[in-house]
This record gives structure tokens, C-alpha cells and sequence, in this order.
DNA sequence: CACCTGCCATAAAGAGAGCTTATGCTTCTG
DNA sequence: CAGAAGCATAAGCTCTCTTTATGGCAGGTG
């Protein structure tokens, strides 16, 4: 069931295209610069369209062409087509090339891609980039969200995914306190001053290594209050448990050191998703590869986990 | 100056029109099969233009592919403006192959024209041939004329003339009239019955042989009269002094004769003539092509005038 | 459940449409 | 009269697009 009847035979479209160029300058040399072709380029092309339609477009005199009664009656509407046609192509990717906008969890967008998205913004600047921070899983459908970063194990319906960091969790502190406290080994922490220590996973975290932690509890960890423990963790007030994937870019600075080099595995990541029908959208793909990109660099940022990653047991 | 904006960057157009063909059908092997091309073609091409875009136009599930968004948002508009452009087309090319219209003179319509256009219109059937027959020099500007067939010195502005024939005159007759009267020579015509014998082409008939005709009077011969006086002779009343090229056909039947063999040359021809500026146009190459091969065929079928024509003296 | 069919993607190879280069012709201009 | 502006034409080449061939995926079907 067609939509429209089946349309009549068209003409060589690129011979149209060149007509309407032609029409315009009333000049072939012109129009063949404008289209980025020779003069003779432009001749071959009427001759054919005036081959097809079976008489003259154009009145060759001597300085200059003219349109025929035909080719005027042609010039108009092939005109309007076409820009019409243009004029939708425009729009589209222009709609399509001015704002991004990224769904994130707040403390993942505060702490680790807004501080990285301004270059982004700097080496694109065709965008205007949007970062929502929720803290639901954003549907695609109804919001106007190209594509979001995910914290989960990494499988929903109707997403691609595409992973862009494993998470750790491990003890963090500002490299005076683990100094003045001779940090070493696992052992030396339940002597230090932990933050949110009644969390869970500092009792995993022992438990990994076959230590028992004194304190009881099990309050599961937020991500803000995590954001919050190594924000005090490194102004010296003590050790947070944390993802250190997060805080890279600290730990790189030196701001931030491991208290111990042990980390425990998360069986959860974080990934950049996208609605996977538009997996092919420039927009998408642009954004994906770096963000990805960064993902990677990030990683190499991070000199303990990047060198001791495969020998460190995992929770999981 | 130009009329419209420089419009803008236009898309591939070949890509347009596969698109459009595959967003009527939602489906490339049919409309693949619609532009007399191959799946895999059509396949390239929407990649081409979803590359071009930045977005994909088209969900690709499983048994089927399906506009996405932006596909929907194209098809409209592309769909109407291709639809367009072919409207226009059809529209020039229709009106351009249905009427042909011919202009000529009275006695050049009736006597030469008609009877081989007959065989024109079975030939070429998309054409409505029309005979418009008029006594002054048509202006193609004005009127609604394709060709014409005119008679005179050979030379007009702003329009291509091809010559038809030259024109003779010759004392034509039945062929019983002339065996009656023993015509052999041109001083037989002197006891012959003229038509018209007071016009001045039998004059200068006589005196292009060195004779004199008897009656005077000079007046100058019309063309319509011309016809009848040959329609006369034809019936066996008389000899009459005509252009023996007009009525070929009846001499080649055998209903006329050359009553003697002596042709003076007319300074004038006919000429088929039409607008420069549509010398291109398939349907005047048409015709042209044709009442020349006609003009020439027509000269054959005058066994004295294409034999001897050589040999006659001219006047002029 | 295995098989077949409908439909699209992809890679490689081939063909030809259309572009460029070069040249000639015509007319207008200084 | 020389030069410039403009278009046509021929020859040759390039690169786009097409075809051929193949594979994958999902949904019918015996």
C-alpha cells in the first residue's frame, strides 16, 4: 500500500541539479563554479536533460544563455524542489548537530565526566552539551536524552551498552595521612581513622583479605555520601572507602593515594548507553568513541590499578 | 543577480530518490526492484545518505525496516518535492510530444502536405498533427506554430530554413491531351489549348526557348489558380503552366504529363522553416527529418525533372 | 526442532556515467 | 585587431555506483 502513487519517471536528478544552477545564473561557467565542476561538465549535463525532455532549455547566444518558454516553465518549481528539499536536510541535521544531551548519576557527572566534558565541548564545538543529573534509568523514548551514562550490571532492554569502567572499591586518604600513619598493609587501617567505617563494604573489603573489622553494621553505601567520604578523605580527615575510578583525576593529581594497595572488585560498572537505533547517528557515535576514549585514559591514569588490576582478587 | 538564495547544500540526489522509493515501499528489495536496481544498491545508497544525514533513517528489524523519526520527518517533504519535479517533467514532455502544428500555404497544404501527412501521423501517433494554412509569414513568437512550410527566397530572421525544392514551372497536362495533340516540342504548344495563357509564366516559358507567344497580358499567376488550372488539365481541358514539384504525386500516377520537356527555373523554393532556438527540439528534428526525406523522395518520384533537370537552362 | 524463506548487510570486483582537459568557434570589447 | 568571455565538442580517464556473492537473523512450517 503505497503512501503516494508510485511517482512519475523522474529525470537524471544530477542533470536537474545542474539545471537549476544553470537557470539561476543564467550563466554555465558560473554554474559550474558554484557546483564545484568544469564548464564543459555543466554543457554535458543540460544537453542530456534537453535530450530527455526533447527540446532546448536554453537559447545559446552569443555572450550569454538564456532559458527557453520550456526551460522558465521548468526553472520554477525544479527550483522550489529542490531547495525544498534542502531546506529539510538542513533542518535535520542541523536540530541533529546542535544540542547533546547526556543523562548521568550525580556524583558520576560531578566528579568524573563534568570535569572531562569541557574539553569535549572544546573539540566540539557544533554542540551545546546538556548534562541531567536523576537518579532513575532515563527512557529514551519519552525524555530528550541521546544518550546516558549507567551504573548497573549492564544489560537493559532496548539499549546498546557498552562498558566503560569496571568498579573497585578501595580505601582512599591524602598522601600525608598515610605517611604519618605508615600505611602498609591491610592490617594498618584498623588503626585509622575510617570514614562511614560502619558501611558494607568495608566489611567486605577486610573480610577479602581474611581480616575482621571491630565495628558492626551494614549501612549500604550512597554514591553521595561516597563523593562526601573522599572530599574529607582528602583534606586529611581520615580513609574512605571509594571507587577509585571516580576520583582518577584526584589520585592522578596526587591529591589522593591508595591507603593500601588492595582493591575489591564490584560486580556493577559504568556504561554509556544510547537507544541502539541510533547507534549509527553521528551524534552518537562521536560522543560514544570519546567518552569511551576517556574511559580508557582514565584507566591509565590510575598507575595501581592500572599495573596490579589482574593480580588483585575479586569479590565477585 | 540571483533569483532565488543560493539554496542549500543539496544531499546526493540519486541518494534522495532511493530513499523516497524506500520509505514509500518500507521496504529496500521492492523498492530496489521499483528503480531497476538490486537490494544491495539500494542498501548502499541509504547508507550514503544516513551517513550524509548523521542519523539513521531507517530501523532495520528483523523481517522488515521501518522509517525511524527523522526518516519520517524526510519522506514527507522529499516525497512531494520528487514528486514534483517529475510532474513538471511529464507535464513538458507531454505537452511537448501531443500537438505538432504546421503552418503553410493553401495550394502547398493541399496539394503536397496532406496527402504525406497521412503517413506521418501513422508513423509517429503521439503526435495530433495540425495544418494550419495561412497567405502571410507566420510569427512563431505569437502563434502556436512548429514548423512551417514556406515559399520564397530562403532567408528570414530568427528562424533556420531548409530548402524543400526548388521551383520550376513546366506546361503539365493529361497524358491523353498531349498524344491527341502529338505535343513533342514547345512550338506545339503554340496551337495547344493554354490555361491561362495570359499570365507571365507562359511568356517566360516561351521566351526561354527563343519563342514568342502570341497573346500578351501579364498577370501574375496565384498560386490557388495555379491549382486549378492544373485540376483542369488533369480532366484533359488544356495544358497548364505550374510547378511540376507540387504535384508529384499525380505525375507519378500518370494523370499528368509534362506536355513538353522544357522546366523553367523560380528564383523561389519551398522551405521548411522553424525557430533557431528550437532546432533541438525532438518533435522539429522529427519533422524536419521527415518533409526533407519526403521533399527528396518526392523529387525521385519526377522522372523528367530528376533526369533532366541537369540539363534545363534556367531563367533566373 | 530442523529447515526453509524473506529480508538486509557487507565485501569485492566490475562497468560505465560523468568529469576533466584541451581545443575551437563566435561575438563583444577596448 | 587582439583579447576576453562563453559555450560546444572530443577524447580519455576516474571514481561512483552497481552487481555478484555471501552471511546473518528471525519467523514460519512440516
Amino acid at each position: 500500500m503505497p503512501a503516494q502513487p508510485p511517482p512519475p519517471k523522474l529525470p537524471p536528478l544530477a542533470a536537474v541539479r545542474v539545471f537549476e544552477a544553470a537557470a539561476r545564473h543564467q550563466n554555465f561557467t558560473r554554474a559550474a563554479e558554484e557546483l564545484g565542476m568544469t564548464q564543459a561538465a555543466v554543457s554535458y549535463q543540460i544537453r542530456l536533460l534537453e535530450d530527455r525532455v526533447g527540446a532546448a532549455l536554453f537559447v545559446r547566444q552569443p555572450r550569454q544563455v538564456a532559458l527557453t518558454a520550456i526551460g522558465q516553465r521548468l526553472a520554477g518549481p525544479v527550483g522550489k524542489a529542490l531547495t525544498d528539499i534542502g531546506t529539510v536536510f538542513r533542518d535535520i541535521c542541523e536540530a541533529n548537530q546542535t544540542v547533546l544531551t547526556i543523562s548521568s548519576l550525580q556524583t558520576m557527572a560531578i566528579t568524573w565526566l563534568s570535569p572531562r566534558l569541557a574539553q569535549f565541548q572544546i573539540e566540539n564545538p557544533q554542540f551545546a552539551v546538556r548534562v541531567r543529573t536523576s537518579q532513575h534509568l532515563v527512557d529514551f523514548a519519552t525524555e530528550a536524552v541521546d544518550l546516558a551514562v549507567r551504573y548497573g550490571p549492564g544489560s537493559w532492554p532496548g539499549v546498546a551498552a557498552e562498558k566503560l569502567f569496571a568498579c573497585h572499591y578501595a580505601p582512599l586518604c591524602s598522601p600525608e595521612l598515610r605517611e604519618r600513619l605508615q600505611l602498609r598493609e591491610a592490617a594498618d587501617l584498623l588503626r585509622a581513622p575510617l570514614l562511614s567505617p560502619d558501611e558494607t563494604s568495608w566489611k567486605v573489603w577486610f573480610a577479602d583479605l581474611g581480616l575482621d573489622q571491630p565495628q558492626q553494621g551494614a549501612r549500604a553505601m550512597s554514591l553521595e555520601m561516597q563523593a562526601m567520604n573522599v572530599q574529607a578523605a582528602m583534606r586529611g580527615h581520615g580513609v574512605a572507602m571509594a571507587v577509585p575510578e571516580l576520583f582518577a583525576y584526584d589520585i592522578a593529581a596526587g591529591r589522593l593515594v591508595f591507603a593500601v594497595e588492595h582493591a575489591i572488585r564490584d560486580q556493577w560498572a559504568y556504561w554509556v548507553v544510547y537507544p541502539v537505533e541510533r547507534q549509527r547517528d553521528r551524534k552518537i557515535r562521536l560522543f560514544r568513541d570519546w567518552i569511551l576514549a576517556e574511559a580508557r585514559a582514565a584507566e591509565m591514569t590510575l598507575p595501581f590499578m592500572a599495573s596490579s588490576l589482574g593480580l588483585i582478587h575479586s569479590s565477585a
